[in-house]
This record gives structure tokens, C-alpha cells and sequence, in this order.
RNA sequence: GGCCCCAUCGUCUAACGGCUAGGACAGCAGGUUUUCAUCCUGCAAAUCGGAGUUCGAUUCUCCGUGGGGUCACCA
């Protein structure tokens, strides 16, 4: 049985890329009715937190990841007897010796670090993405596998957790690869069985190189603030590296258990295109209905407009135009804040006179007579759908020319230069709102 | 710099020696009901270079070039 893990170090926020190794590691195994392990890799006690590990786990959780040893938590942090013993193992065979040195972390102390005796012989192993790799040990030298004998280091945690766990599947970042065979010389000197090795090609920033916080976000939770579902994430993640071999471009999680292959694991790194991820998420957004989407917004959260109203009627019918034109939440919320949609709820009022003017008129007076028609057409005027609205006006809109009529017409109802059309506007404010609008246009070109 | 990995449109990628190198995102142009958005249609856009192997190379080999990763008493 195939067993994988996924064993992130609780040194920070859940890395975009950590959640890219989970899900492949988690599609490997539930593919072949296998299992994925968790464990906190937090042997670096200055820099680990039971914070990070559970934004970790918690992050994990929600782009539906699960293992299978759920509820117990190995830490390598409780597990300093199991390494103490192993550690002394290789000590009295004689594969690794206590080292009387300088300290490199406290200069001018003396330490006694754990050393690995290196054969000093060549390493090859087979990659299931990149075919065989070899490495010359002999430039690793002696390799420090623990700061004493109760304190074992990641090269030595990782050997011994994954033999203990019955991993049999490492798939991890490329940046492990040199990492390989130093860890294969410890299962050597262990005496243990090498596990099958795959690794990832790297997530990249947009100028190719490793993504990295000066690259801007990172950390899951950002993405998951701006809005990005875990559908798309995962749809996302998924392509990242990895291709079906199809022209098939959306998956969902258990769409891709069924699809994914370890031979469509691309070699090269993979560029994180935030304009490739906003379109996978738009993609999912328009799946929602207009409650999830009402969820997602989660405007209750949120400091909105004085006149925005997320309770009346004119919110339900502006939903669908804000999940039309938005790709994340972050960018619908930051439309409403900018009054994009207050069209809904207040009248304007403070547009400027010309913005009626339709650009093949001289004079803004020429739309007077237009609206004063559209007046008498929409007072008894089926408002009940949009289609509607617009048969009461169509006819004389292409009588009389449609921007000559639809555009004073619609900076009427918005009282902006940009818009959702005249139709949606009324339908969205409804007759009396529509009709006072109108005549408050007229008005403003009469004076 | 040593070691290791990698190399197809701007980006994600398909083509596991053989059709005009395909798709998607982004871009551009046009269209659908006026503006923004949506939607539709179309256009532009790539095999890093050089040698081989072969009837034939994106594909195989070698060299070069370029990019990346890694060189901790972090993980």
C-alpha cells in the first residue's frame, strides 16, 4: 500500500506551495486506495508555534485535505526518545561519533554535535518525475544529524519518522533533491529501507524564481482573504506542475483522485499566474448560487457605503451584476466601497448636466424630447422582468437611434460614465425609482 | 563558485521520431443592444543555439548557452 505524507514545519503561515505538496501528495495516495500522514516537523523549538501548526492543519482542513491519521498529532518535538535511541544505535555501531566542536550558533562555546561517518561514495536514486540521480557524497563531509543526543536535527527526524510511519512515497519540493542523499546515507547507516522518491517541480514568481514573500503573498490564508475559493485553489494548484494529458482544464478534488498521474508530473518549475488563478476562480463563482454567493461575500463583515443596503430588495437584484463582473470577493468588495453599485439605492443627483449628451448630439438639449418619450413609454411599462422593460422601449430606441436614446437614458438611472445598461437599472430600482430619475434628467437640461 | 535539476507562444501546458506544433489564461481586433462588464468570433504569439543519430527530429545523444535549486549546529 502506498503511503505518503505531508510533514510541514510550523515555522509560518501555510505556504501556497506546501498546499500544492499536500494535495499532490494526498491525490497520490487516495488514487490508489493508499493513505497520507500528517506530522509538525517542529524540531527547531526557537522558531516553531502551536499557532502556525494549527493555521497549518486548520488551512489544510479547509481546502478539504485530510490524512489519515487524523486527532493525534505526531510532533518530532515529543519523539525526542525514539531519536535518542536511534541516535545511539548508530553511534555504537560505530556509523556516527560525538564531536567535541566550536559552536556555530553560540560562537566561543563548546558543544558536542552528532556527526554521521560518510562513507564518501557515490548516491544514485531513482526520481519518479526526473529518472536517476546522482550525487557525490564526499563534498556532504561529516554530516551533523543532531545538536546532542536529545536533540536531533531534520535530516535525521525525517529518516527515522518516515520509516517509523511506514512511508513509502517522499514526494516533496525539488528544493529537496540535494537534500536526497544525505538522508539516504542516514537510512544507510540505519540499516532502513529507501523510500520511492518523487520531486516537485518549484512554484515560481513571476521573474522565475523561487516564490518568496518579497514576491508578495505566499501564505494561503492571504489567497483565502482575497476571496480565492478552495475550489479554484485547488483547480489551480492542481495544473501547476501537473497536466492530464487532455485538453481538460477544471477539476474538481475528486475529479482530479480520478485523473492525476505521476507521469504528467511536469519537470520544469511552474510560474504562478495570478491572472490564470483569478480566471479558475470566476469560473467557480459563477457556479454559486446567489446565497453561496450572498455567504461569500460575507458583507456583514464589511464597512459599506451609507446607502448600500444589504437587506432590500434592490441587493437581490443587484447580486447577480456584482457576481457577473467581479473575480474574487476582494475585488467585489472593493467595487462596492468604491460606489460602483450605489446606482442601486440612492438617486444621484451631482452628475454633471453633459454627461447626457450622447456623443453624435450637438447639444445636450437634443435628449430632452428622448427622455420625456421614454417617460411616457415606461409609466405603464410591465417592470416586473428586465426583457420587459426593454421590449416597452425598444421600438422607439431604434426609431430614434439606440445611443441617442440608451445613453442619456442610462446616465439618467446611473449618473455615471460607466454603467450596467438602462434596462438592468430600472428593473434593479423599479418603476417610481426609474420614473423620478428620468425626470430628474430632464430637469437638468431644462434649467 | 562546487554540486544537482530544468529548457515548446508573455504564462500554464499538449504533441511519449512522422498531419499547417494543439488548447487555456493574458493581449489585440471585430461583433452582440449605447458606456463598463459579460458573451461570441477572429488575430497575433513558441520548439534557446550548434553538432550528431535517423528517410525524418519539439521528441534520442553530446557540447554550448540560459534559468532555477542547493551548499546550516533551519526545515
Amino acid at each position: 500500500m502506498i503511503v505518503t505524507r505531508i510533514p510541514p514545519s510550523p515555522t509560518g503561515h501555510l505556504h501556497i506551495g506546501t498546499a500544492r505538496t499536500a494535495l499532490f501528495n494526498y491525490l497520490l495516495a487516495k488514487q490508489n486506495g493508499g493513505k497520507m500522514l500528517f506530522r509538525s516537523e517542529d524540531t527547531d523549538k526557537a522558531r516553531s508555534t502551536k499557532e502556525f501548526e494549527q493555521e497549518i492543519i486548520d488551512g489544510l482542513h479547509w481546502l478539504g485535505l485530510t490524512w489519515d491519521n487524523e486527532g493525534e498529532i505526531v510532533r518530532q518535538s515529543e519523539r525526542v526518545s525514539i531519536y535518542k535511541e536511534y541516535l545511539l544505535k548508530l553511534i555504537d555501531d560505530g556509523n556516527a561519533y560525538i564531536s567535541k566542536e566550536e559552536s556555530k550558533t553560540v560562537l566561543g562555546t563548546m558543544v558536542e554535535v552528532i556527526r554521521l561517518k560518510n562513507p564518501n561514495k557515490k548516491i544514485t536514486f531513482n526520481d519518479l518525475v526526473r529518472g536517476d540521480i546522482t550525487f557525490d557524497t564526499t563534498e556532504l563531509g561529516d554530516v551533523v544529524i543532531a545538536r546532542n543526543i536529545d536533540d536531533a536535527l531534520y535530516h535525521f527526524t525525517v529518516v527515522v519518522d518516515d520509516y517509523l510511519m511506514g512511508v513509502t512515497h517522499v514526494m516533496r519540493g525539488e528544493d529537496h533533491i540535494s537534500n536526497t542523499p544525505r538522508q539516504i546515507l542516514i537510512q544507510e547507516a540505519l540499516g532502513i529501507e529507501r523510500p520511492i522518491y518523487a520531486h516537485l517541480p518549484l512554484i515560481l514568481a513571476s521573474d522565475r524564481s523561487k516564490m518568496s514573500k518579497r514576491h508578495g503573498a505566499v501564505a494561503l490564508k492571504e489567497y483565502r482573504e482575497m476571496g480565492y475559493t478552495k475550489e479554484a485553489i485547488i483547480n489551480f494548484l492542481a495544473l501547476l506542475g501537473w497536466n492530464p494529458g487532455t485538453d481538460r482544464e477544471l477539476f474538481t478534488l475528486p475529479e482530479l483522485i480520478e485523473n492525476f498521474s505521476v507521469d504528467h508530473i511536469h519537470k520544469n518549475g511552474a510560474v504562478f499566474d495570478i491572472k490564470k488563478f483569478n480566471w479558475f476562480n470566476r469560473e467557480y463563482l459563477k457556479k454559486y448560487s446567489d446565497d453561496e454567493f450572498i455567504k461569500y461575500l460575507a458583507l456583514e463583515e464589511v464597512e459599506l457605503p451609507y446607502c448600500f443596503n444589504p437587506n432590500s430588495e434592490e441587493f437581490s437584484r443587484v447580486l447577480p451584476l456584482i457576481k457577473e463582473r467581479v473575480h474574487t470577493r476582494k475585488e467585489a468588495i472593493d467595487e462596492i466601497k468604491a460606489g460602483e453599485y450605489d446606482f442601486a439605492f440612492i438617486t444621484p443627483t451631482d452628475y454633471e448636466t453633459d454627461l447626457l449628451k450622447w456623443k453624435n448630439d450637438d447639444s445636450v438639449k437634443t435628449a430632452l424630447p428622448r427622455l420625456k418619450q421614454a417617460l411616457t413609454l415606461l409609466e405603464n411599462a410591465d417592470f416586473s422582468s428586465m426583457e420587459n422593460i426593454k421590449s416597452a422601449l425598444w421600438l422607439y430606441a431604434e426609431e430614434v437611434g439606440k445611443g441617442e436614446l440608451l445613453w442619456p437614458l442610462r446616465v439618467a438611472l446611473s449618473g455615471k460614465e460607466r454603467s450596467p445598461d438602462p434596462f438592468t437599472i430600472a428593473f434593479v430600482i423599479g418603476r417610481v425609482e426609474t420614473l423620478k430619475r428620468i425626470k430628474n434628467a430632464c430637469d437638468k437640461i431644462g434649467e
